[in-house]
DNA sequence: AATTATATATCAAACGTTTCCGAAAACGTT
DNA sequence: AACGTTTTCGGAAACGTTTGATATATAATT
């Protein structure tokens, strides 16, 4: 028996259409459409979270004082003030961020993307970065691009589906083109680059002295009597490439050694390629005496490579490597190295990135910070 | 001159107080309180995002329909939602999860904690959940507790306040209190945890077969005809050092080989006492010919503080660690150790909580997943 | 032709905050 | 007592969605 729920006839209901799974019904006195109301179960509501509302109605006040209140404005009264807090802390009151997003239309939450997670390299970027984003309430989200630039290009997506406010990125060996990031940039969100960085895309960065701490090792190499020595590069997309490599050259040059375009290798950074180009290298007719890794994976490699082939390090050949990996230390003869400062690098990146966003009407210039690198020496390179 | 806002008359005005740096008038004629309006400046909304509103005002439709169309509700027609899909396209429509999330009242984030980031080990775990979540359109918040009780119930509560959904943890060498975890399962968070689990809390774990691991390591140690085997345990408030230690036992009794208390070390897994007690262990009358280390780090000590004593691994004293470090391959003379499929772990736990968020009402059991391990054999216990 | 069913679209409330604007009470000062 | 000033609070819109209830035109059925 089913009554209207307008007029309260019982007869003249007519059945009238489907909704979603759901009887209509329709009453011929008055015309009206309805449903069956849903039976009266109160969804019990075991984990309800408390909210302003909740506080506002126990206090016979209205939520926008509660929220004042609870932000120290100056329009609530002190004793009103306390009752609230009090409140809150009794019913444990967490404000929603959900909502405080929504209203602001900030996700306090910034995306940080980087190559790869294998050693403790970025890890520790990371974990400077995070140091200060959290301590200035913002959530940082992770994403590795696994040196893929598809992956990156998807990896930007998603954060920008999730609204970051700001992104930290170190870009893939295979990244050439930078649209990806302009066009996240036009969206209205800030970018900072580190480590993998470029200059010309108005971008503020953070990365090392690449130019004088591959000079210096060099140098380094130089004066423990190396002589011919070998440069396995990186990509020259990469400013990291460039820059190393610019610092190798200028070392031999101001040491009056030859440029020996032979002893240079750029390449993908693949660890199959690592092995075969220490191969190449010491299947010259005449190897060199030592070698400038672009990093430390390469320099580990060719270390094996060596030991494989029986060639004495650091006596036939001198080894260097770039970016300190704790692991460079415990690979006999103990691994030299360039030194970076990781944490640091990650703590200036997310500084810059939070006072833009925290300024950012008033525009301000992009800069370009440079952290100096530290020379390790090891058994790698003791000759001497 | 000030004219009254609603009677237009511009004498009988006069200042009413003041009101949060604002003037304020009050008209005499009407009694009427006012501010004076504010210059009438547009602010240019140059980064405006495309809503669904624009969509629909564009296209002469109500955003519901824009709603329901773009989530391929059948109420709407196709060449309706066609125009609307494709408008969407033209104008860069992207959903604002901020207003998503408000209304569904979910984060759609989970959150992990882990002891530290140093090695590979917990990278490579939270790389494994990042893998599954983003799938599923979840966002991952990483904490790292630095092994710090106190630092971890931070991390909790940062986390909770960002309304994560599902937490993953693994929690510190300190911790043995877990109010923190079960307050935040009260507020209603799913809770997995991995690694360093604790099965008593009515939490879904994920670990590996700890004991059957810390078995194989010490059997293999003994085939190798290592005899007195030390045992550098981990805290016992950790079931993994539980676990392997009644692994270490029960593989010497199989052996009958003595179980010597003296050679019975839980510590803090700090790299302080790890050296401490690698020397207490070599200055013994009667100096064991083995270790079993809880983890690779407490091994790696270990082989170091051999190395400067000139002990002779494995000569003299075989060691074997525990959870696979890419760096472990390196140290001469290559340490074995007891391989984790960190990945998978980290997949496997995400997995869990996705399930568990996914059938929230359907009330899951718990499940304890146990995966296996592997014996990794190298140069350290390379005596036969 | 009358009735009923279906397809398609709109309305309006809701999610939990923040904040501008307004109002009144309390306080000070002549 | 009359007025101006300050303090303290409430109302209501807004943030951008989702979704159940409702409406209407059209198609299908009798």
């Amino acid at each position: 028996m089913i009554r209207c729920l307008k007029c309260k006839e019982v007869d003249g209901i007519q059945k009238a259409g489907f909704n979603r799974g759901k009887q209509r019904f329709r009453c011929r006195h008055c015309d009206y459409y309805f449903n069956l109301p849903n039976e009266e179960k109160q969804p019990i509501k075991s984990n309800h979270q408390t909210t302003i509302k909740d506080l506002a109605s126990e206090l016979g006040l209205s939520p926008s004082t509660i929220s004042k209140a609870l932000h120290n404005h100056p329009d609530i009264s002190p004793v009103t003030r306390k009752a609230i807090i009090d409140l809150a802390q009794k019913m444990e009151y967490y404000p929603n961020q959900l909502a405080y997003n929504l209203v602001k239309s900030k996700s306090r939450t910034i995306g940080i993307v980087v190559p790869l997670f294998f050693s403790t390299f970025f890890p520790s970027i990371i974990i400077g970065a995070q140091e200060v984003l959290s301590a200035a309430g913002y959530n940082l989200l992770i994403c590795q691009s696994n040196e893929d630039y598809n992956l990156e290009k998807k990896n930007i997506e998603t954060l920008l589906a999730s609204r970051v406010e700001g992104l930290l990125v170190s870009v893939s060996r295979e990244t050439n083109n930078y649209d990806h990031l302009l066009n996240a940039s036009k969206r209205g969100v800030e970018i900072v680059m580190f480590n993998r960085i470029n200059k010309d895309l108005g971008f503020s960065t953070v990365g090392v002295d690449d130019y004088n701490g591959a000079f210096n090792a060099v140098e380094h190499l130089i004066q423990q009597g190396y002589k011919r020595i070998a440069h396995l590069a990186g990509p020259q997309n990469l400013q990291i490439g460039k820059e190393r490599l610019r610092g190798y050259k200028d070392a031999l040059l101001k040491n009056n050694l030859p440029i020996l375009e032979d002893l240079i290798i750029p390449y993908d950074l693949t660890e199959e390629k690592a092995k075969i180009y220490s191969n190449h290298l010491l299947n010259m007719k005449e190897i060199p005496d030592a070698l400038f890794a672009i990093n430390d994976p390469t320099a580990i490699a060719f270390l094996l490579v060596a030991q494989e082939r029986g060639v004495k390090i650091p006596q036939e050949v001198g080894v260097i490597g770039f970016s300190y990996d704790p692991i460079s230390a415990f690979i006999p003869p103990g691994l030299s190295t360039v030194s970076q400062p990781t944490h640091q690098i990650g703590r200036e990146a997310a500084t810059i990135l939070l006072n833009r966003l925290q300024n950012k009407e008033s525009n301000l210039d992009i800069e370009h910070i440079i952290l100096k690198t530290e020379l390790i020496k090891r058994g790698s390179t003791k000759r001497i």
